[in-house]
RNA sequence: CGGGGCGUGGCUCAGCCCGGUUAGAGCGCCUGGUUCGGGACCAGGAGGUCGGAGGUUCAAAUCCUCUCGCCCCGACCA
């Protein structure tokens, strides 16, 4: 491809709304443009990386059987009403205006849908059905540029089965095919066990990649590859051990104190020694939850040990229900519930609020005063605790979901009516599993991981072409007869080449060069000519080195097989 | 949905607080010429209802009200 007849819109400066370095990157390539917020336009350059990246889905699930299809992105409403996934949904969901019609989110509903009407025998299962489509989803606030939109592609497939183990391998065949598409990439990315949240069902995993620009959070243990979501992860924290002796308790005038580091500073006393309180309701009820010092609730640890929602007091319930203000509230006279993480387990000699604002109360032991309490594991994991599985240390950071597999079993079967007969004549429910993978997630997080201060740097992989031919001076016949002679030789030799043949200085075209990031440059110019040599350079590594003319192709050829 | 910021040629921004010539700059674009190994130079030129609507005023990019859009933080997130 030609560069002065290929529509590449490059920029010099880096557009003022994008803050991700993948979102300015594909801006400044040329490889995308917004149409509204979370509404992306794939220019020629960028949709030539999505196909790639179609192509290697395609590949690892045909590898495994899947089967692809083309559904529709509209869909009537009353199959979304089967399975009570309107309601579910909400505002995520986009109506149509003027039909009672949808715009789908993820196809469950519609793979079900011609799942019941044909797949009616044990015999007609393992199915494995997939898509590459676009997906609408109202996001409230979509982000960092193809990561977070309110329509995207991505691969989705359904797999059907006879039994819970068969869908085990369904599941196990999709976990590899999964490993193997974000390796191919040469995406650098970890899987964590997940809840599975509003999808249903019973199993689940999710496939991450480490950014800043993520939206969750996972603690990860490099040394053993534990990894989980902070929701869910676990962590072999330092833990104090109990004074041999316990003091009595005291009350201590503590005016304008309100936070355990006010409360450090004024007794000059460390941040283990203090119990943090929370109130939380749960079912109606006013539960205090005790931390140490700083430590965090993890709110989904703690609706797991009482049960249901919770949510925080507020601030005139906690007066109410303590007699205190946030700042003053701890477990000496609460009456009520009281359960306080495992860090606290047993200990005395603690401080803690007084439930008297402006007052705290020292000396606390657990064992002897505040003898209903119940421990549980409530804290939010931190970076460099002990990992729960090794004996290294964790570290806690932000992640992309690049994608997701789950283990759904019956419940779109059931609600939609999905029955086979087994080989007893039994109507049973299909079991299911789903699986997803955000299309133009893998490419954002690639550039997430290789890019430096001049542009993206691409693997031959993804790579939009493979090398980039660079005429430094178009208008002296030799280079431009060389450059033709070339760029013709890479096409009838298979390699797929981005020619820039503009009339601009030799600076701009090594800069635009750098900043599309084709895995390797050639340039030529009229002073290696001369030797009848042209350089190459290596993008990645920045290596250059000058080939004999008769000898590129075969050395370019080479160069991808074994270098990049 | 709460908090903050922004909206001025294609891009990045200045001007706004304190209203007053013809609304500026750099980049990009067009024409001609020179140049050609890390975002060249000279000369000439095109391009703006200052997001939109209403209001105040002799006078609004500038002040006020409403509205739309975009970004960031939070809430939410299959």
């Amino acid at each position: 491809m030609r560069l002065s007849k290929y529509f590449v819109p490059t920029l010099k400066e880096v557009p003022s709304d994008a803050t991700v370095p993948s979102h300015i990157l594909m801006l400044r390539a040329g490889m995308v443009r917004m149409l509204s917020a979370g509404i992306y336009s794939f220019l020629p350059l960028g949709y030539k990386v999505v196909k790639k990246v179609c192509e290697i889905i395609r590949e690892e699930m045909d590898a495994i059987g899947g089967q692809e299809f083309h559904l529709p992105a509209l869909n009537p409403k009353e199959i979304w009403e089967e399975t009570g996934r309107v309601e579910a949904f909400g505002d995520i969901l986009f109506h149509i205006k003027n039909r009672d019609y949808v715009l789908a989110p993820t196809h469950e509903e519609i793979m079900t849908f011609h799942a019941r009407n044909v797949v009616k025998s044990y015999k007609d299962m393992p199915q494995i059905w997939y898509q590459i489509q676009t997906k609408f989803r109202n996001e409230p606030r979509p982000r960092s540029g193809v990561i977070r939109g309110r329509q995207f592609l991505m691969k989705d497939s359904y797999s059907f089965d006879i039994s819970w183990e068969a869908l085990d391998k369904s599941y196990e065949l999709h976990d590899k095919a999964y490993r193997k598409i974000f390796d191919r990439c040469g995406l650098k990315y970890f899987a964590v066990g997940a809840s599975s949240g509003a999808m249903g069902g019973t199993g689940s995993e999710e496939f991450m990649v480490k950014s800043a620009a993520g939206e969750d959070t996972v603690a990860y243990c490099e040394s053993c590859g534990y990894a989980a979501n902070v929701e869910v992860a676990t962590s072999k924290p330092f833990m104090r051990k109990r004074d041999s002796e316990s003091k009595s308790v005291y009350e201590i005038h503590t005016p304008n104190v309100k936070s355990i580091d006010e409360l450090c500073a004024f007794l000059n006393i460390e941040e283990e020694v203090c119990a943090k309180s929370r109130v939380y309701i749960s079912n109606g009820e006013a539960v205090l939850i005790l931390m140490q010092g700083n430590d965090e609730v993890n709110e989904t640890k703690l609706e797991k040990v009482l049960g249901g929602n919770v949510r925080p007091a507020h601030p005139d319930e906690l007066k109410e229900i303590t007699g205190a203000d946030a700042g003053s509230i701890g477990p000496i006279g609460f009456n009520g519930k009281i359960v306080a993480d495992l860090r606290l387990k047993d200990r005395n000699n603690l401080f803690s609020g007084a439930n008297k604002n402006d007052y705290h109360i020292g000396g606390i032991d657990l064992m002897r005063d505040v003898p209903k309490i119940q421990y549980a594991d409530l804290r939010i994991v931190q970076s460099g605790e002990g990992c729960p599985n090794c004996d290294k240390l964790l570290e806690v950071f932000p992640a992309i979901e690049l994608g997701h597999i789950f283990k759904l079993g019956t419940k779109y079967s059931e609600s939609m009516k999905a029955f086979f007969l087994d080989e007893s004549g039994k109507e049973k429910p299909i079991i299911m599993g789903s699986y997803g993978i955000g299309v133009e997630r893998v490419i954002a997080c690639f550039i997430e991981q290789n890019h430096d201060t001049k542009g993206i740097v691409w693997n031959k992989t993804l790579a939009p072409f493979t090398v980039h031919l660079i005429s430094i001076n178009p208008k002296n016949e030799k280079v431009a007869r060389t450059c033709e002679t070339v760029y013709n030789e890479f096409q009838q030799n298979g390699i797929d080449v981005l020619y820039d043949d503009r009339d601009a200085s030799p600076g701009f075209k090594f800069n635009d060069a750098d900043l599309l990031g084709m895995p390797v440059q050639v340039v030529i110019g009229e002073k290696k000519l001369k030797e009848e040599k042209v350089e190459v350079k290596i993008r990645k590594t920045d290596e250059r080195f000058d080939v004999n003319l008769r000898e590129l192709t075969e050395n370019i050829r080479n160069l991808i097989e074994t270098k990049i």
